[in-house]
DNA sequence: CTAGCGTTCATACACGTGTTTCAAGTTTAT
DNA sequence: ATAAACTTGAAACACGTGTATGAACGCTAG
C-alpha cells in the first residue's frame, strides 16, 4: 500500500498540471501566473503551493514529465544506430535522432500536437529558470550527440561543429516555436497527402546544409566583395545628403510575416 | 529657432536613451523596468514618463533610432543591386544584402558590436509590444526582399520559399541573440586574421543551403524509413518494460552549451 | 460517533511594476 | 528683474505578482 503518502481521490494536481502545460505553450513561464493557472484548472490558488511547493516545482514537474522521456528515447535511439556504421555516420541521420522520438510522441500522445509547441516554446523561452532548467536536462543528451555528429563529420573542426549545431539548433527551435509548424504539418500530412517519412526527410535537408556546407567559395568571396562596394557608395551617398535630421519614418501598417507572404500567392 | 519646443540643454533624454538600450541588449524588454533604466541614466523615475510619455514609447524611439537606419539602407542596397542581373538573381547575394549593412553599422558606429546583440534581442524577444513593433517596421522591406529572393530562386513555390525565409531569418536571430556571435566576430575577424569578406562569406554560405536545398533525396527517404522502424522498435521495447512509473530522473549539474563543448578540444 | 488526516478555501502579506501628481528647481525671454 | 516655460524631484497610486497563514471542509480509520 504505502507507495507514496498520496491517498486521496484528488485530480486537481493533475488539473494544475495540465492548466501550466497549457499556459505556458500559450503564452510563456513569465506571463503564465499562478492566478492564471489556477483559474483555469478551476482550483484555489494556494492549491499550486500545497501540493508543488513553489511555481518553479511545478513548472520543473511539467517539463520533467514530457522531456525527460524524450531525451531518453532519443539516446536510446542513437545507441540502437551506433551498431550500424552506415546509418551512424550518416549527419543527417544523426539529426533525424533527434527529430524522430519528438515527432512520434507529438503524435501518439494524448498532448496530440501541442508536444511540438511545448517544445518549440522551452526551446525559445528567455526565463533564466527555463534556460538553465534546459541546460541541466540537455547535460546527459547533448554530450553523446556531439560526439556522434563529430563522428559523422570528421573533417570538420570541433569549434567549427559546435558553431554549426548551436546554429542549427536555433532554427530548429524557432521553427518549432510558431504556429507555422502545426500549419504546416496539419495542412500538408493530410492536405497534399505526404507522409511522415516524406515530413520527416523535408526538415531534416533544411537542416543538415548547416552542418555540412562547405565554406565560402571563390565565386561566392567575389559577390560578397562586390557588394560591400556597393553598400559603402550607396551609404555614402546617402549620408552626403541627409534628408532630415529625423529621419523619415517608415510608414507601417497591419502585421505580415514572411510565411504569410509566401501564402498569398500559393 | 522655434524648429522643435526644445530648447534647453538637458542631456538626460539622451542618458535615458543610452541606458534604455544597453538594458535591452543587456536583458530583454520586460525584465528591464522604469527604475533600473533611471537609475542606470542617473535620473528621476518621472523623467520617463516626462520626456517621452511611457514606457513602450522609450522603447519605440530607441528602437526606431536604430532600425530604421538599417533597413533604410538594407533597401537602397537591394535597389542598387537590383540593376545587375548578375548579383540580383544569387540567392546567396540577397541574402548578403540583408547582412551587410547590419554589418556595417556594427563596426564603424559608436555603439561597436552592441548593435548586432541589439539585433539579436529584437527579432527574439518575446513582448508583444517588441514583436508588434517589429512586424510593422519590416513591412515595407518584407515585400521587397521576398520578391527578390522568389526572383533568384524561380523554381521555388512561394509557399516553400516562406517557409524557408522565416527558417533561416530564425536561425540568423537566434544565432546574433548570444554571445557566441559576438565571440566569434571578435576572436575569429582578429585572432586568427580572417577579413570581413571572408566572415561575411561564411555566414551567409551557412544560410543559403536553408534556401537552395533541394526536397529529400530517394536514400534520405531509406535512411529516414529505417530510423523509424528502429524507433519504434526501442520505443516499445523500453515501454513493455516500464522501469519505473516515476520515470528516472536524469541527472544533471553545471550548464553546458554545445558550442562550449566544440571550444573543449579546439 | 469521533478523532485524525488530507485537502480546499478566503484572505493577507511584502514586493515590484508603470503611471500620476504636484511642488520645487532651473533656464530662457521679455 | 520679473514672468513664463521647461525640467527635475519625492512621494503616492492602483495593480499584479509569488508566497504564507489558519480556518473550514470531507473522507476514512479506529
Amino acid at each position: 500500500m504505502g507507495s507514496t503518502k498520496r491517498t486521496g481521490r484528488s485530480d486537481t494536481r493533475k488539473r494544475l498540471l495540465e492548466a501550466t502545460e497549457w499556459l505556458f505553450i500559450e503564452t510563456g513561464y513569465e506571463a503564465m501566473s499562478l492566478r492564471h493557472i489556477t483559474a483555469r484548472a478551476s482550483a484555489n490558488l494556494a492549491a499550486v503551493n500545497y501540493h508543488f511547493g513553489s511555481k518553479e516545482a511545478l513548472m520543473q514537474e511539467v517539463l520533467s514529465q514530457r522531456l525527460d522521456r524524450l531525451n531518453r528515447e532519443r539516446l536510446q535511439l542513437l545507441s540502437a544506430c551506433e551498431q550500424e556504421p552506415a546509418i551512424g555516420s550518416d549527419a543527417a541521420a544523426v539529426l533525424a535522432m533527434l527529430f524522430i522520438p519528438a515527432f512520434r510522441l507529438s503524435h501518439g500522445d494524448t498532448s496530440g500536437p501541442a508536444f511540438m509547441r511545448l517544445l518549440g516554446r522551452v526551446y525559445s523561452d528567455p526565463s533564466p529558470f527555463i534556460r538553465s532548467f534546459l541546460e541541466a536536462h540537455y547535460r546527459p543528451i547533448s554530450g553523446r550527440f556531439f560526439e556522434a555528429f563529430s563522428h559523422a563529420l570528421p573533417a570538420l573542426p570541433r569549434r567549427e561543429l559546435g558553431l554549426r549545431l548551436h546554429f542549427a539548433l536555433k532554427a530548429l527551435s524557432g521553427m518549432l516555436a510558431g504556429e507555422d509548424m502545426q500549419a504546416l504539418i496539419a495542412s500538408i500530412s493530410q492536405g497534399e497527402e505526404i507522409n511522415d517519412t516524406e515530413l520527416l526527410a523535408r526538415l531534416v535537408s533544411l537542416l543538415t546544409p548547416i552542418l555540412t556546407a562547405p565554406f565560402g567559395t571563390p565565386e561566392q568571396l567575389n559577390v560578397i566583395e562586390r557588394l560591400l562596394t556597393l553598400d559603402s557608395i550607396t551609404a555614402t551617398a546617402s549620408r552626403e545628403a541627409p534628408v532630415s535630421p529625423e529621419q523619415e519614418p517608415l510608414r507601417y501598417s497591419a502585421p505580415l510575416e514572411w510565411l504569410k507572404q509566401g501564402e498569398l500567392a500559393s
